[in-house]
DNA sequence: CGGCGATACCTTGTGCTACTATGCATAACT
DNA sequence: AGTTATGCATAGTAGCACAAGGTATCGCCG
């Protein structure tokens, strides 16, 4: 199976950003990451990871630095700022707002959006 | 406030296809529901919704017919398919699927997947 | 040492599509 | 008669996703 593309989009800056919010990564280990919490569902490609993670900076939601660790290769590190945790707030919300339209219509489900942030 | 644009689009079809899935209805009416909804969060324009209502009976989704009522303006009426539920049903799958793995990394939140159908 | 698979990052070109703006038309209210 | 609400539709551009291709290092296996 594989998820609709608009579904992609709209949930690839706020798990990019709920990842580095729990510790600063780099492109491809986020990459694995993503595939490992969809449980392989969500295949993004590395062509798709970076223009992402090249906006981010510049909306001032992560700061980014190169690594050269002593063993492996070199990699670009990115950290959340308080910012960024401000938009993850944010994205929260609107996702919250939209799940509970979402669930108010659904056809067998009772209210779906109790789960999100106010169980 | 106003939702993202990635995330309005990918929210607009199951909308719309969960609206109908409760009885047949129009345009205009489609974008008054999807308001009362969002208490008026999601603010979509006419000119956004009739091209994906016109996407719908392309995939076989929705029937549709001119009616001409004895009182007021003609309309044209929307019905949901068994392919149309079919599609509705995948697409409440795929969410559940994204759900699922942000509330894994979501920050403050005891898994919001729970909420969504297995609860 | 030779080769290959995994790690790691980056760019470009194009093809699709979403949204703004605009237009048309009728009904209802004042 | 004028204005607002109802109701449907499209065109043009601006923006973006994505596949494909490019560079380079590391570790393993024979």
């Amino acid at each position: 199976m594989h998820i609709d593309k608009d579904l992609v989009a709209a949930s690839a800056t706020p798990l990019v950003l709920a990842i580095l919010a729990e510790g600063e990564s780099y492109g491809y280990a986020i990459l694995k990451r993503v595939r490992e919490l969809s449980g392989g569902e969500l295949e993004w490609t590395d062509g798709m990871i970076y223009p992402l993670l090249h906006r981010l900076p510049r909306l001032g939601y992560v700061t980014t630095e190169w690594r050269s660790p002593p063993e492996g290769r070199r990699r670009r590190y990115y950290a959340i700022t308080d910012d960024g945790r401000a938009a993850l707030a944010e994205q929260q919300r609107q996702w919250l707002t939209v799940t509970r339209a979402l669930g108010d219509v659904w056809p067998g489900s009772g209210g779906l959006a109790t789960a999100f942030g106010e169980a």
